[in-house]
Formats: C-alpha cells, sequence, structure tokens
DNA sequence: AAGGTCACTTGCAAAGTGAAAGTGTCAAGG
DNA sequence: CCTTGACACTTTCACTTTGCAAGTGACCTT
C-alpha cells in the first residue's frame, strides 16, 4: 500500500478516502457478490462505469491492498481479479448500505446467502 | 425529496448517489455522534470541509429528508440542523464502515454508547 | 488478411472541488 | 454612531476529477 497522509483519525473520515466516491463500493460489490472477475464483466454491470474510472478504481483498490490481480490463463493473458481478506472485510458495510437504501430510498435487496436479488419497494 | 433518476435498482448503487462522496457521511457522523448542530460547529471539525461543500451537502441531505433545519433563535436569526429518523438511520452504516477502517486502517474508534472515542491503531 | 475479443489508455469537454474572500444580519462595546 | 465580531452562508476562480468516445496492442479465429 501506498503511505498515504490521511485527513485525519477518524476511521470514518479514513475509509472515505478510499471508497468515498460512487463507484468503488460496486465493484466490491461486483467481486464479492456477482462472481464478477475479469475488467470487461466489472464494465458490464447495470451502472455502466466508464472504463477509466474502472481501470483507476481498480489500481487504488489494488494499491490499498483490497484486490489482486492475476493472470489467468496465457496467449491471450487474461487477469482475473478478486477480493483479499481485506477487501471481503467490506461485506458488512455493504450490508448495512444496502438494508439502508432497501428502505429509504426503495433499491432492491441482495441475500448473500441464497446469492439472489428481491426487488426494490417504493421508498417511504 | 427532488425526484431522481437512480442510475439503477440496486440499493448500493441508489445510496451512493446520495452519500458516494467523502463529505457527507462525515456530517452525518458529527450530527448523530457529536453533538453539533449549528453550521460553524459542523465546519469546524477535524477535517476541515469548505464552507461551500457543506453548505451544498446540508442543502442536499435536507432535500432528501435526512436533515431538517431549524431556527433556533431569532435576533440574529439561528439555525440547528437535526437528523430526521431518515438520517438517524444510517448509524449502522456508519459503525461498518467504522469498523473498517478501524481494523484495516488504523482509525480510532468511537462508541455511541459511552460517548467516548478510542485511538487509533496502527493498520495492518 | 480481416475481423473479433479483451484489457486497457488517451483526449477532451463538462462537472465538481477547495481555498480564500466577500455578503448580509444582528449584537455588543467604545 | 461607528467599529468589531459572530454566524451562516455565497461567490470567485484555479485546479482536479469525471465520463463519453475513440484508440491501442496483444493475440486468436475465420
Amino acid at each position: 500500500m501506498t503511505q498515504h497522509e490521511f485527513r485525519s483519525d477518524c476511521s470514518i473520515a479514513r475509509t472515505l478516502e478510499l471508497a468515498g466516491d460512487k463507484w468503488t463500493l460496486l465493484i466490491v460489490r461486483d467481486l464479492l457478490w456477482h462472481g464478477k472477475q475479469t475488467f470487461q464483466a466489472l464494465q458490464d454491470s447495470a451502472e455502466h462505469i466508464p472504463s477509466n474510472i474502472l481501470a483507476e478504481r481498480l489500481k487504488r483498490l489494488t494499491d490499498w491492498g483490497l484486490v489482486r490481480r492475476a493472470a489467468y490463463q496465457q496467449n491471450p493473458v487474461r487477469y482475473a481479479y478478486s477480493l483479499t481478506d481485506k477487501g471481503k472485510a467490506l461485506e458488512p458495510v455493504l450490508l448495512a448500505v444496502m438494508a439502508w437504501g432497501h428502505r429509504h430510498l426503495g433499491g432492491g435487496r441482495y441475500d448473500p446467502k441464497s446469492r439472489k436479488s428481491r426487488k426494490p419497494v417504493a421508498a417511504r
């Protein structure tokens, strides 16, 4: 991990320096829950992340040790991205964010145990 | 709340459209845990949020119904910001983010029950 | 040789960010 | 009465980030 000057000691402030944007947690979501492993697969998600942003975020997540990149074949070389333990440890964050968005923004819900998604619901 | 076109049905993607930046959750943190109520108090936090950003985020949080603004005195008018139930419901998100940042980025920890902060710890 | 896939990279306009200074309201002090 | 000061923002502007589109290079299939 690159050494980094944090704004403050606050764990929340620090985490937001890594993941405080509209895309990073979606990449983690796809790696953790939706079996996406390749650049292409990540790019094809419903939210249509621009490829330059995806490349930059994967680099950052790799630098910070949440993601690793490995060639899974040669000729042609193809890479698989996967979460490290540090990356997988974000699951409770995803679950809490999802629960809030489901309850208050009417978004869908995904159940990691059954690996199934439930329909969204009207916001209250 | 302003009607808003969400990128997708995903609850996480939706929540990130509201709170996917480096500041929003810190404002919620200060309102929820640190007794900050005024613009000034929020601005004086350790992370030094720029005042234009603070104003814009408070407006957004208010539009989305997580925060309310009320004059607590006249002559001169002074405003107090506070969280609605919808805003308070973000506490589990804050807790999960904080736990991750404490464990993996060496940030400090705050205990809502005792209202005390613990020292940061070296990252592993 | 031509076309296709994958994994990015580049170019560029538009939007967002942040430091600093400014505005308007009112109260208190000299 | 006039200056100073607090509070709650707003404005300005340089700089950075974002996002769309197109391009690149490696390699494979037809």
